[in-house]
DNA sequence: TTGCGCCCCGAAACCGGTTTCGGGCATATG
DNA sequence: CATATGCCCGAAACCGGTTTCGGGGCGCAA
């Protein structure tokens, strides 16, 4: 039940009545083969649907022509909402170069570093992409050590000697915090996660970054940082309309944090787009569909993918990693959860105390 | 850059003053290797870090462990929500036996039989998982004819041949007919993507057989096949609630349609749970926090991962296909967008008709 | 003391390719 | 006509393991 053995060079070569060598010359392109016998042996190949044992000639080549990628799924089971459209992406691309995708997952940062070591030992992959960094990433430090190519998706603290791949987060939310502000918004909150993360921590600067280009100063209270998922946004929504001068503007580092915040706006009788504003990050195919459409940035997760696999090809095709970094942008996609605020802060807050509504059940 | 050279076997050896067969047979638990000799070289394994390279490994023992998973990306984005959790449960029950994942994508059904064909003929895997099945698998047909291991995640036409694992998705239909019934629907329509699918048929099959059992009458007009995300859901609910007795119950055969359908209702002004009835199939992660909280099926994907990774690897260790075959319940997950109808058929015409709302602008 | 068997381990073949080295043959050159 | 040159291709080593075969040393019985 296991792969049957398929005809092997052997077989092609006395099937065509040469040797071994002829038939892997012939088909490597080497020069030194007549093209008769070159078109003869890619004939008899094609025919007995010969394909080259990867094994054998990854064992002799040194390469194995696989790149590996261990995803962490720890940190919430919303992390990876594109994984599908972002492996597509890198899948093809490999595809073209005739390498393949090796994966594996971790549940913590020390599973982590586990499945590269054993990958690495086993020789299975000539390189990773490495996902999700974090600001000080073990990983690309066991990866330089050992000398193995990689290129990050995010930066790091170490980004001026590795390859990597990035979407201007800071850039986003110095973008949205402007727009915001120029809707008339003056508290304006971020609700995020863990800034132990790398894209995380760029949107807390781009989110400062911008408040200070607005003008507006920066108040320690309309930013809480929990996790990634929809129940940390409730959480903190919860919180930040229980201040005394609660934002109009939640800027949300996710859109399942953005649902989370909406969802704590409906608790209390508000509604985003029309009294406050909420704005989400990654564009969830569903964002289009709740209620009111999610404004959002999209991160063309499709041109990351297809990226983040073409450099790390051209790394191991020997250039240099510090020729290999990329800054791309995400796009703003307006929908229907922004707008001018409807009262200022203390304004909302007469109005919340005024409402005194019966706080739904909790969700579990 | 590549990955660099670890150490061999030859190396060990000559440091340890033995042959390259020593240590092999100590390393892999030959009998005939005292203990002695075996605990040096474990310990000069463990020293040195190291691992035997598998390429090497594999070319002479004709097995790769590794499994292939060539995942489709075409059918809808929202193809796939649970992948993480099902690569993780994979992931982890392969590791736990020496094996890796090996995945590709393919965009059609062309592509998916090439990439299978691709990875036999390099032998780069011992199996593959069958996602997503249809009732017609071509997938199934190539890997007989190979006569290489693999497990589909769903039933096909050629079940009683081949190793599957599969959700009751007719159970988890006939049941939320039955329950949506039980509240006191009349009219309940089905909301579905391609029947082609496996799964989708499944479920339809389980819809006429729950109306059966309830004692309804089958009506065509109630049944919606589109595609399976949230957009297919929108256009099939406009549609349903334009007929003359729409219906007042909307069983959806993913999450994704079903938060499409929810969003026709409230162009109309209805909702979900007080007017009429929406039920979904999936569980995303985000069904919790949308308003009305969704009503739902749960699919385990992790225990499904487990035991999809589990049959395969019993499969490759010599058991018959026929014994491999599983048959789980989905979990009814109960929520707030489901409840007894506020009128019937009748009277839900009439409210739209008196309502006349001036419909919302398209969504792209 | 000799013979026999058992316990360990060394020698070498082998897996299926790639690559180095070298050589035969035809053609160009002196 | 003899030699140099270049085009093709065969022979064999090699990659790093696994596995088969065989044999040395030692204990034990005859």
């Amino acid at each position: 039940m296991a792969v049957s053995g398929g005809v092997t060079i052997a077989d092609l070569a006395a099937e065509l009545g040469v040797t071994k060598s002829t038939v892997s010359r012939a088909l490597n392109g080497y020069p030194d083969i007549s093209e008769v016998t070159r078109e003869r042996v890619r004939a008899a190949a094609q025919a007995n649907g010969y394909f080259a044992s990867s094994a054998a000639r990854n064992l002799k080549r040194g390469r194995h022509e696989t790149i590996g990628v261990v995803l962490p799924v720890h940190s919430g089971t919303m992390a990876q909402p594109f994984l599908a459209e972002f492996f597509d992406a890198v899948s093809r691309t490999l595809h073209a170069s005739g390498y393949d995708l090796l994966t594996a997952t971790a549940r913590s940062r020390e599973d982590a570093l586990k499945a590269h070591e054993r990958l690495i030992a086993a020789r299975k992959v000539d390189g990773f992409i490495l996902p999700r960094t974090e600001v000080r990433d073990a990983r690309v430090g066991l990866l330089r050590e050992k000398g193995v190519a990689f290129v990050t998706h995010g930066r790091t603290m170490h980004q001026a000697h590795h390859a990597w791949f990035d979407i201007d987060n800071a850039g986003a939310f110095r973008h949205v915090v402007a727009h915001l502000s120029g809707l008339g918004h003056a508290r304006i909150a971020f609700v995020g996660g863990p800034d132990s993360f790398n894209f995380m921590s760029q949107r807390i600067e781009g989110y400062e970054d911008g408040l200070a280009a607005a003008g507006h100063k920066f108040d320690r209270a309309l930013v809480v940082l929990g996790q990634l998922g929809a129940q940390s946004g409730l959480q903190a929504a919860r919180q930040l309309l229980d201040i005394a001068r609660p934002p109009t503007a939640f800027a949300c580092a996710t859109d399942a944090i953005a649902v989370g915040v909406m969802r704590a706006l409906s608790e209390r009788g508000l509604r985003a787009g029309r009294d406050v504003s909420v704005t989400g990050y990654d564009d969830l195919p569903l964002c289009d569909f709740i209620d009111p459409p999610l404004t959002t940035f999209s991160q063309q997760t499709e041109k990351s993918g297809e990226r983040v696999a073409g450099m790390l090809l051209e790394l191991i095709g020997g250039k240099r990693p510090e020729e290999l970094q990329e800054l791309h942008d995400a796009v703003f996609v307006k929908r229907a959860s922004d707008g001018p605020p409807s009262v200022d802060a203390n304004g909302l807050r007469a109005k919340l105390d005024a409402m005194h509504p019966k706080p739904r059940e909790e969700i579990s």
